[in-house]
DNA sequence: TCAAAACTGTGTCCGTCGGACGCTGTTTGT
DNA sequence: ACAAACAGCGTCCGACGGACACAGTTTTGA
């Protein structure tokens, strides 16, 4: 299960000796498979839409793919981009920039955010993303525990901005603010702060991923300083 | 749609005044749910298992909710115990608690980290949440976007953590882990960094909340101290 | 008093989904 | 030449969310 997975990742995609040439390729069928979530969300994707767009039938794919857990981890690892190349070597320009293209790459493929979700075995450009945020942290006197803490604070941040960005701009985000907006009318006495927030100025907005990196870099900064003291 | 959901999480539920009695209810048909989702998991509810516990036909639920969506959201915000108080009066502590309390919901019903992503609608209960964190923040010279911002934040990084400790102690955490160290083995030397924090010692883990909760507060922190100073 | 209105519970049916299984045909090594 | 290994496909299954119509029940108003 796992080693099949680990194997469809990280292995090598070696052809089979015998029989007949595959018609398809882990790769053609990743591709199609970011197609459809791509233009239709991840709830579209079934096995049946990607092999139509691929021109064969749906049980074709399990020759390549053991089942759809697979397909989707495959995609995902296959969508990500490649990280940034953080040559600044100031970690707080480098980090900056790092969260800001994994902002980009959620907001260039969403259903990321789904998959991307809970413990799972990370494929060669997802891990390496990890490896860069670790890196920007090498040799500021955290520990190796504290280093992943900090990517993984950093890494749900971005996720969480981006998940709220999601819905902009749509017409489901209208009517889910003006039923909150009802609702606020109504019970707003019971939510004063709420109320007082919402209705202050809308000014910023897209500050919110800023606002974050800044306020966790400045924490980092501070602990990093406190151990460099000491 | 979104009026009916607002409805059914904000409205009185009246009864309506002809016809046979109702043999369930909202509050019955949403606690039935749970105990489904927090014995079997998410992925396990469907209104065929909810109607058995109820003893009655899976039909009849729509009686009561319009879908199933409405039926995980009436659930989420009934399994959200009440926030906590936060007399304290130091913002710090109040978050701190807030947090914690969090992360306890969600080891609860560890379901509601699916259940309570994305742009959505929230109910009684669960805007409590924000407003108790938001409250927690009044005063201190931040504007209103940048109060929510900030519990925002805060509510990504306890998701995150609460998200990462969810596997823990299972038997797919163990096989996961496997796999990994055995990528590592094997292409460790691609991933220096992951490497190196990795095999350090695991010293604290369970500090993972602690850790950013206290980051995020200290570039809080920092933040206000510069808006009180100028 | 009684029928219409409003409402609940249910059985049936549909389309979609992931996936198991077995068959047919093709390529390659011996 | 023949068997092993493999690709593609058709068929079937169970589970799911949900539409719809029908029967039974309670209340209201004429």
């Amino acid at each position: 299960m796992a080693d099949e997975l680990a194997r469809l990742l990280w292995g090598p995609q070696a052809r089979p000796r015998r029989g007949p040439k595959p018609a398809l390729s882990l790769d053609g069928i990743a591709r199609a498979g970011i197609e459809v979530a791509d233009a239709e969300g991840l709830a579209a994707l079934s096995m049946q839409r990607v092999a139509e767009l691929l021109g064969k039938t749906k049980m074709s794919l399990y020759r390549y793919v053991p089942g759809k857990a697979e397909l989707v981890a495959l995609m995902t690892d296959r969508a990500v981009e490649d990280p940034p190349d953080l040559t600044g070597g100031d970690w707080r320009t480098d980090l900056t920039a790092w969260s800001a293209a994994l902002f980009r790459a959620f907001a260039q493929h969403p259903w990321l955010l789904e998959t991307t979700v809970g413990a799972r075995l990370m494929g060669p450009r997802e891990l390496s993303w990890v490896e860069r945020a670790l890196a920007a942290l090498d040799g500021k006197g955290l520990t190796g525990g504290e280093r992943l803490d900090a990517v993984v604070l950093l890494t749900s941040h971005v996720r969480g901005i981006a998940q709220q960005s999601r819905a902009s701009g749509t017409e489901a985000e209208a009517r889910l603010v003006a039923a909150l907006a009802g609702v606020l009318r109504e019970h707003g006495d019971d939510y004063p702060a709420t109320l007082a927030a919402m209705t202050a100025p809308t000014e910023e907005r897209d500050q919110a991923l800023t606002f974050g990196v800044e306020r966790i870099l400045d924490g980092l900064e501070a602990l990093i300083a406190r151990r460099a003291g000491s």
